[in-house]
DNA sequence: AACATATAGTTGACTTCGTCAACTACATGG
DNA sequence: CCATGTAGTTGACGAAGTCAACTATATGTT
């Protein structure tokens, strides 16, 4: 299959393009979250048993990363850390009700930012897009738990 | 449009995905680049009148990022960095025969893992999502020349 | 029970990326 | 000649990423 242009550009580019029309526009809305910690607030959705390791995998950052940016999270009260009750050695990560809220926005947000970026695209194209990038996680063989074995 | 993981996401994991496979496969063939110096080095290719201000548009780099960028590649003697004959505000960027052979090497490698990420997928369902990129790039309303006015 | 091994979290050191503002040198148009 | 714009450079700083070591707890084996 011979593309354009190579993969690692088109990804980088657009990758870079999206955060940075999110962060603006956040920025537009007094939202102070950065793309990575809204994907970190959006694992955290409707759940109660996510830990530092989980993030870790799903997101496939470090987890002394992962640690980090929760700590900063901490530190603007929109996320909780509690030890797990059976695990000792895990903490749960807990949205914080002005997280909850600040991720509702965050959401709606990002959600109008794909429509306008996806504007004028058939919706068969679309889910090609999606099946690929899909394809792509597949055929790079990583599962979602042996990042930073 | 209804995407079924939201485009930050998806896009961040993908990128992610193929920035650490790239980059452990130019270690495996010792070579010595990140994807940033590569995307570079791609920009340079068989071309020789690049400037850092070219680059900083179409990376999409603040300008800063791309003289230090550069100075590195400088220190591995990959490229030279030569004053303009018209322009002398402008300084151009020149592969050395080192960079192009790396350079050529890095390309085979690049093909190789995106014909091992893009496996399985039909031609169509590739160009649907070149398309989505391109068009994804063209609705942020951002043309090459307006970045970091 | 004692032991080795594995997992979750934490810390420190260090590099690179990204942002921003200021600055120099040169170009261009009135 | 002067105002304005552009290309490159520098410095400061924060955030992201890498890596190795460490603590505490869990789990499996003999």
């Amino acid at each position: 299959m011979q593309l354009p242009k190579p993969l690692g550009h088109l990804l980088g580019q657009t990758m870079r393009i999206f955060k940075h029309k999110l962060t603006s526009k956040f920025k537009a809305n007094n939202i102070d979250l950065s793309l990575d910690f809204f994907l970190i607030l959006l694992q955290l959705y409707n759940r109660e048993d996510v830990t530092q390791q989980d993030l870790s995998n799903q997101l496939q950052r470090d987890k002394s990363i992962v640690l980090r940016q929760v700590n900063t999270l901490l530190d603007k009260r929109i996320v909780v850390r509690l030890p797990d009750k059976i695990d000792k050695r895990k903490k749960n990560l807990i949205l914080t009700q002005k997280g909850y809220e600040l991720l509702l926005e965050a959401k709606e947000i990002s959600r109008n930012l794909s429509d306008e970026l996806l504007a004028g695209l058939s919706e068969t194209e679309v889910n090609s897009f999606f099946k690929v990038l899909q394809t792509i996680q597949e055929n790079s063989g990583l599962e979602e738990d042996q990042w930073y074995c």
